[in-house]
This record gives structure tokens, sequence and C-alpha cells, in this order.
DNA sequence: TGTACATCAGTGAACGCGCGTTCACTGATGTAC
DNA sequence: TGTACATCAGTGAACGCGCGTTCACTGATGTAC
């Protein structure tokens, strides 16, 4: 709380801030020290001070960015807990409607803001994310969402952080009422992560960026679908053309 | 053909191999006009006889990266052919092989061009992709190797110059053989190109390219089971769990 | 066949841009005695 | 309570980098007569 005008009294915090800025509105690649230092008002070698590299707060901004990507799937997640406290459904359907609201949160936020999506990536840490997954329970069925107190120390807290844990979650939730067979839940992850990274992409940078807002919405329904389907196929279970595996309306 | 030291002959062609060349070493942002042209062993300025801009050249990059690509994808289903000249199999099966030929090819290509990759998704107005498109020709006639002739005369031409259109073509092929039920075919291109594109660019440069070439097969292959079986479930067929969909070991 | 001339395709100097990083420095803060 | 001193957190000049683009120019080419 110094007003000294000399000691800026919280400048690490107020770079990064205007380091968010700066990436939304022009992506990772915005981040410019010499121009982050004149917004907040401060010669340009004040930030070595807080960073010894550039890429050093491009990382921190990376950080936040996944943030808030994980805060927006995690609000379609609450939309959808809303919808079943109103009308409650069955888990399968509830397991369902999970898996399409973090995909259609992660889009979500993709497309509104295109700068923080791309910086998420960006040199990003991910931190937990096991490429090798060791962890591949060749599963007794049961058992493995809630409390996997494997030997993580507190996987959950993880989970929740980042959005390959949000996935995980969702997909175990699947498994487990028998929508998701085992065969298929291995790898799974890849399969929703890559539709839905992919689809933002193409529309944000790729050739399809042009198509409207109801058009892009009904594309993404459609790829979300097909997973459905797969997911349904593979444990055998009938799916109802009628059920609405949508909860959207909250926008 | 000169072989004046003033006049360099063909310096356009020079610069757009050097351009692609840097493309596929450090990707578009690679593409320098002044480095190019130090390569060529011309002056810096002269490049401006033959792009107005920048941009101009990156776009003829990107043309060429994806015309890469489609070859790439182009060399996988010649295996498929290859493959069912020497072991027949029913039109529906080679109707599956060949959607999952391409994506392995898409994947290949972004996997072991990571430059070009990018460079062709970079300001690249990828030609043909009906999303709003009014087919308003902007073009300034310079390109259009083979003639590409009125509105739509020869879509067929169009359609195997890029991913877009082989995709197309394969998704058509197994709705004809009734794989993939009308219902499901309107939007797939979405579906497969957005696992695909997206599963590349998680390798790439998301926080998945730790993995091993063989982990990384192995997770390919999950997405590309997930979506067959998609396409299954979309017309009821029943699929053997024998059924060999993957083409490979040419590599 | 030879010459004048338009045109094409280069040159190189210059402008203006912004960046990351380092370094010797100085003003402010807090702590030990 | 007051003072010396270490430490922290800023400053601003400087280095070195490479880029895109423009402009007046000049060397080479080809064509009309």
């Amino acid at each position: 709380m110094a007003v000294s005008s000399y000691h800026h009294g919280n400048l690490r915090e107020a770079l990064v801030v205007a380091a968010v800025e700066a990436a939304r509105a022009s992506g990772p690649d915005g981040v410019a020290l010499r121009e982050l230092a004149r917004t907040v008002g401060v010669s340009h070698s004040a930030a070595y001070r807080h960073f010894s590299h550039r890429d050093e707060l491009v990382a921190e901004v990376a950080a936040r960015a996944m943030g808030e990507l994980v805060a927006a799937m995690e609000k379609r997640l609450d939309l959808v807990e809303q919808a079943g406290a109103v009308d409650p459904v069955d888990p399968v359907l509830r397991a369902r409607r999970r898996l399409i609201a973090i995909g259609e949160g992660y889009v979500a936020f993709a497309l509104a803001e295109p700068g923080l999506f791309r910086s998420a990536f960006a040199a990003s840490p991910l931190p937990g994310v096991p490429v090798g997954v060791p962890a591949s329970v060749d599963d007794d069925g049961a058992g493995a969402a809630v409390a996997d107190g494997g030997d993580r120390a507190d996987p959950a807290a993880d989970l929740d952080s980042d959005p390959y844990g949000l996935l995980t979650e969702a997909l175990d939730e699947l498994a487990e009422v028998g929508y998701l067979s085992a065969a298929a839940r291995v790898g799974a992850e890849m399969t929703c992560w890559s539709a839905v990274h992919g689809f933002s992409l193409l529309h944000l940078e790729g050739p399809l960026g042009t198509g409207d807002a109801a058009a892009r919405q009904e594309a993404l329904d459609q790829v979300l679908v097909a997973i459905d389907r797969s997911y349904a196929a593979s444990s055998g279970t009938a799916i109802e053309p009628d059920d609405d595996i949508f909860t959207r309306r909250g926008r």
C-alpha cells in the first residue's frame, strides 16, 4: 500500500494484470515488457526486478488464462446442476450432460476470448497432464472417480484446476454409470479434447471463421452429439432421439 | 534462364521456394522478406517487384503448404487402394478405411512438418470451404494454376485440391455405402476435421507434446476408432471387433 | 542489321518501428544497536 | 529515540537486433522501325 511514487508497491501483480489484458487483446505475442511498463507507469527495466525473462511473465499469463478457461467450463457444469435441481434426471443423462457442458464451456471460452485461449497454450507447463498415463485404470468398473486416493497427494484439488482434470472426472463419471465402456474409456480424453480444441481453432484461425454464431452452435452440437453417440455405442446403450443432452438456454 | 547476375531470371519462384523452406523450419513467422532476399542473393527491396506485401508471399506459402498436406493425405489413400488390391474388402470396410486414412495422413503431416502445417492455416484463404462463401472471386487472377474455371464448373477437381474436399468425398462415400446415416452425415466434416486438427495441435504446441511416437499413434487410433464407432451407430451397423480399419504398415 | 527507346527488374540508402536485456546508478525502506 | 547501514525496488541510458516498406536510381532486355 505504499503511496510513494518511486516504489510502486505491487509492481509484480500490476504487470501480470496488464499482461493478461494485453494477451486478452492480442494473444501471447501481444505481451511486450516495454509496453506493459509504459501501461503501469514504470521504467521498462523495472520489470526485471520481478521476472528474470519475458517468458516468465508469459508463463504466468498462461496460468491465469488457463484458470479463466477452467472457470468457463465450471460455469457450464453449474448450469447442468441447476437444471438437474429443477428437473431431476437419471445419473446417465446427468453424466452425459456434464461432458457436453464442459465441451461447450471450452469452446465458448475459446471463441469469446481468443487471445487468452491462445495464451493458455503458449509455453504453458500445464500441471498434471499424465501423458504416459500410468493411471489407466484397467478398471474394476466402480470406485475410481470420487476419491481416487492413489499415490497422488490430493488429486481432487489438482483435477479441478485444469481442463484435463475436469474432463477426466466427467469421463470417469460416464464410465461409472455404464454409458462409456471400459475399453472406450481408455484414451477418451484425447478424443474429447481434440474435438473441442480443433473445433475452436478451426473457427478462430482456420478457414471456418466466417460462419455466424447460430451456424457455429449447430456445428458444435453435431460434433458433441457424434461423441455422445460413440460412447453410447461403446456400451450398447440405446439413446432416445429426444434425450436432451444440451443444458444450454443459459445463453 | 538468364545467366546475368543483375537480372535474376526467376526471382519470384526462388523467393517462394526459399519462403517455403523458412516456413518449414520456423513456421509462418519465420518468413522474413529481408532474410529471404539474403538467401536468394538479392537486395531486400527486389522482392517488391513480385509481391506487394509480405502477406502476399505468406499466402503463397500457405497454398503450397496446403498442397503438401493434401499430398500426404492422398498418399495414405493410395495405401488403402493398394491394400485393397492385394486383399479385396467390401465397400463398407473400404470406405471406413479411406476416412481413417485421410485422418492419419492429416495428423502425420502435421507432426512431421509442424512449420508448414501451421503455415497452411496462416492467413490462408482456403479455397472452396463453403461456410458462408458467396464465392466472391476476389482473386486477382495470378494464381489459379490449372485454370479452375467458372463458379463451380468442375467441383471434383476442386475437391481433390484441399483437405476439406478429400474429407467431403470420404464422408459421401461412407454415407453411400450406408455406414453413415443421412442425419449423421450433416456436419460430419466438422467432427472429423476438428478431431484431427485438435489432435495435431495438442501434440504440436499443447501440453501433450511429450508422448513418444508409439503412445501418440495409439492415442490417435483411439480417436479414430471413436469416430468410426459413432458412424456405425448412426446407421445401426454392427461392427466386428476384428475389423481392420487401419491400413498402416506402410509406415 | 543497327539504333533509339520504353520497359522491366534489379540496387542501396534511408525511414521508422519496437523489442529484450544489461548496467551503473539512486531513492526509499526497514532493521540492529 | 536516533542513527548507520544493508537491502530492496526503482531509473534511464545504452546495446544490439531485425524487421517492413519506400524511393530515386540504374543496369539489362526486347521491340519497333
